[in-house]
DNA sequence: GAATTGTAGATTGTCGACAATTTACTTGAC
DNA sequence: GTCAAGTAAATTGTCGACAATCTACAATTC
């Protein structure tokens, strides 16, 4: 709770290092697939490109080893990691048991706040299945509901793994909105949950996540392992 | 899996590179109490002791930052992270989650290789207890169990959260180490994890590592706020 | 005297350069 | 032709230096 001045609405400009710049530009790169998986991303090619030195360039890719995208051999450098079937269900394995957690506690600590929340971000889902194209809009919505469940949760660590899973997830949701030709499909999956912790029900909001993301992790395997297939075929 | 060379067992020299050696050397400063809870940890200070520049120094304290023991703020450099009784909680709140993922999928994938590993483990942990005075080398083997069911599971995501909270772990493990008076009791409180999973009862198992956890957690939380206590009076 | 502004010192952020290591290629022996 | 050793180019690891930013304290104003 940073205290905010009470005074005029000026925006906050910038204030965000270079590194967390360079960080953010890396793995949109990897995960729209200009870095190719596995390939070596060497810091001075990067480095050159973005018109910064090495450096920060060192410690984004730290940050991305840290979330898994990239991982890093001594001497060696940084390579893309390659997301296979097994990695992708590894992920859901982890989300299942983290959203799980949360939420149970969820159905502890609800309060007007976060339904508030929660309710706008599915209004919002809706909203950019019929206003916006954009594939990437909704796929960033569709993670704001989940990030604003953790952050609910009231507990950090949930959090901060779902960050750091957060790049892998992002990638695999896109695998599901580019499946479903109708967007607001993507919207519908989430009303059960929310209806759930509504009621409360630790149960049922159980059974809704546990089904949602099982669902997600079925389409994405299916959709993972035709684009592979396509791959190696041509 | 790095692939070893089959041939003769020469023993790996160092091939660890600077950064690793000094993220190792700040976290036991951390854990030890050398650097206190809020304090600032100056990267020319640091770099200085060490003997180093301050560029490894910075990567090492990314590295400690994304497994949350220390925390960064923008042009204003790293912080010791401060355990509070709320952190611990989480901790614990985590860990539960995954190690219950964790003992679900032991179930599933329970083998010899398994089996073996762990039942030295808690033997191990019988050793350390009887032969060992040093608390330190008790502790690290109460994690190394843990950590050998995490890497049992066959999913490396959940290692990797494992390691991301490791520290904090081992520094909740080394307050239970100092709790009880008879080692012996770490040791026993193991077996009934290691009999459900030999049994692959995984109902059995789950109920076995919530317990243990939830045991963990009390007296951790109840020891904390004694040395808390303790603090503030004095 | 309290609050704001200004200034000096210290600290982080970024950079370019050099040393250590790896990689790719060439050369040579069998 | 294949394999080994040697060598040069490229890449990472580390460093010291400078610029940007923050902190603390002094000066100024009301």
């Amino acid at each position: 709770m940073t205290q905010t001045q009470p005074s005029s609405g000026f925006q906050q400009i910038d204030r965000e290092g270079l590194v967390q710049r360079v960080a953010k530009l890396l793995s949109k790169a990897i995960i729209s697939g200009k870095l190719a998986p596995g390939a070596r991303l060497s810091e001075s090619v990067v480095a050159r490109e973005l018109g910064v030195s090495r450096a920060p360039v060192r410690e984004a890719a730290r940050l991305l080893e840290s979330s898994g995208l990239v991982r890093s051999e001594p001497n060696r450098g940084f390579f893309v990691r390659q997301v296979s079937i097994k990695a992708l269900n590894d992920l859901y394995e982890l989300r299942l048991a983290i959203e799980t957690a949360v939420v149970e506690r969820l159905v502890q600590n609800w309060n007007d706040e976060i339904e508030e929340a929660l309710s706008a971000q599915v209004a919002e889902l809706h909203r950019v299945a019929t206003e916006e194209a954009d594939i990437f809009t909704q796929v960033e919505a569709d993670m704001q509901f989940h990030r604003l469940m953790c952050t609910g949760s009231d507990n950090p660590k949930f959090l901060q793994v779902f960050e750091q899973v957060a790049i892998e997830t992002e990638f695999s949701i896109m695998l599901i909105g580019q499946l479903y030709d109708d967007p607001t499909r993507i919207a519908e999956t989430h009303e059960p949950i929310l209806e759930a912790l509504r009621a409360r029900d630790a149960t049922k909001a159980v059974s809704a996540i546990r089904y949602h993301i099982s669902e997600a992790q079925r389409i994405v395997i299916d959709q993972f392992r035709l684009l592979e297939e396509g791959k190696t075929s041509t």
